[in-house]
DNA sequence: CTGAAAGCGCTTACAG
DNA sequence: CTGAAAGCGCTTACAG
């Protein structure tokens, strides 16, 4: 037992196996990226080696080499009113899934308000190779920092910004639809609470709301709409002036508000759906807390697991040189 | 604007620097680290040349000739249902932020049951100094291989394992106090429903609902412990069986059961606390939400921000060969 | 107080 | 097909 707290004390390097085998470093560094012309017979020796005495080489190395780091950034509002939302939790997990199979890893860091403090000094740092924006707004100081550093990145969701590249679901058709659907079935008395406008998802969101309605030639209550609602005092009026004005179908737009929503009605001891109906964008571990609750809930499903696999794959390809499309829409 | 991809591609480095004023790379190494002898008016050119200039050390090639990354791990449990907890992520929030304030950043890994692959890349690869383990299990094999390869790493929450540097909230005596209490309220037909017995956490709670028994002279009655509870089906059993039982409180071992416990009472239409008492260990933002409901619930609070600073400082203490204590524990 | 040199563990033209 | 050498951007004995 060893009293030093270095990690991996004792690793054996590119240079032993070189020596062990009788060749030169280069021909192991080039066994292993199958980069450069090697003789078949040497490389399997080489590769035989490493297997055997488990070498594996030291990643910081080779990145200072290559100018990579083998890292990602995985950028978050540092707001725990936000964070709260499984959204970020579920992207993380299957990025960082995602990552682990091309051999990346993934940094998270966050960003308050327009403190991009963090970021940049991940970059400065050298730290990652990219970075994936969880949530953009607009005019995003963070998109343009990026954008000036040359640095890599993708964003989740949907930003105006002219060549960034962004992965989103698609919110706008799919509120188009949602809202479509309701007013087909003939609840025509809707009302719509949503969080911050500054947020591109929910300014698409309440386009989508917009379009639907003028698709089918219905006029738009805009008094039956309370955006920038960000505290449950706030949902709480919302709620309360909404059921004032009788409408028979409340959409949220993102489950935290659909939550309070439900626990608000539920106070007032109103029934869902027979008193009011319910709609809310995607569904999270949230919503199923309240689906036990048998509560019929109109939602629209978006596979967040296929967003961040995809949003870190198209970042490391970026990042790597690739070519990307530049907008990927799913589900 | 350039075309390539590479993040920071006119990134000034110590050569530049040492070029500009006439002096060795040696001289600004020195000023910067701030180690070893240098002139006081050498040092200030330096330092103002490189803010001037902003000029920020390459942390990857530091680290390569230091033997250091100044990134940690955090490694939770790649399990959804676990991880839905929001514990997870305000740790993850608090490590983060004073990884920051030290120049760290945190790797976020994953392990998922008994493989712990994640875990030994991260390691075999260089790609952190140290590791805290957000939770443990009883005879955890990541806590085994990070002994073995003499791996800096503390554990949130306590472990049996020798000589592992463990930050935890008391829970032990935390449930001994919150059990006595119910019990000294005079509420005695107590049930107790918590998961799974694997986690080291459950058992110290368990061990502190007993003890509290002990202590006042209580017989438990075991036939209203239900552990090992995992989904939300058992959850409903547990809480059928034990109001048939005639219980007066349950107490809940974690939040997420307790919010599930709260929604089955309210299908039920029962009421808490006039029906049923509830009582539950720390509370998170689940437990806000459903504090809006105004159902009173009896709660230890733990300050998980605390924990998380605590783990990341003595982390960093720990991989940069300080002494740290080897149990803490806090509130 | 300062610097030349070796080294951290890799990669990659360049030459053979 | 293979290797010697330079280089990635730092740190750190060692010498002066």
């Amino acid at each position: 037992m060893d009293s030093t707290n270095h990690v991996n004390s004792n690793k054996i390097t590119i240079n032993d196996v070189a020596d062990a085998l009788g060749v030169s470093k280069t021909t192991v560094s080039r066994a292993i990226s199958g980069k450069g012309r090697i003789g078949n017979e040497t490389r399997t020796r080489v590769l035989n080696y490493i297997s055997e005495h488990n070498y594996s080489p030291n990643v910081i190395a080779k990145g200072l080499a290559t100018s990579r780091t083998y890292n990602i950034g995985f950028v978050i509002p540092g707001d725990y009113r936000i964070i709260d939302i499984p959204f970020f939790q579920k992207c993380l997990f299957s990025i960082s899934e995602t990552a682990s199979e091309l051999d990346y890893d993934v940094i998270v860091s966050t960003i308050n308000g327009n403190d991009i403090s963090h970021l940049e000094r991940l970059i400065t740092n050298h730290k990652v190779d990219g970075i994936i924006l969880a949530r953009t707004v607009e005019n995003d100081p963070s998109i343009r920092y990026l954008l000036e550093n040359h640095v890599p990145f993708v964003t989740l969701g949907t930003t105006d910004e002219e060549g960034v590249v962004q992965i989103d679901n698609d919110h706008f058709n799919a509120c188009v639809e949602l809202t479509s659907l309701l007013l087909l079935k003939g609840i025509t008395n809707l009302g719509l609470i949503g969080g911050s406008k500054n947020h591109v998802v929910n300014h698409k969101r309440y386009d989508g709301y917009i379009k639907a309605h003028e698709k089918l030639d219905r006029t738009v209550n805009y008094e039956n709409i309370y955006l920038d609602v960000n505290n449950m005092a706030g949902i709480d009026r919302a709620v309360d002036d909404l059921l004032e004005h009788g409408v028979h179908c409340i959409i949220c737009m993102d489950d935290s508000i659909c939550h309070h929503v439900l626990n608000k009605l539920s106070r007032d001891h109103m029934l869902v759906p027979q008193d009011v109906k319910i709609a809310s964008f995607y569904d999270s571990a949230l919503m199923e807390i309240n689906s036990i609750s048998n509560t019929a809930i109109t939602s629209i499903k978006f596979d967040i697991q296929e967003m961040g696999s995809t949003a870190c794959q198209t970042l490391i390809n970026l990042s790597e040189g690739r070519e990307v499309k530049p907008i990927q829409l799913l589900g």
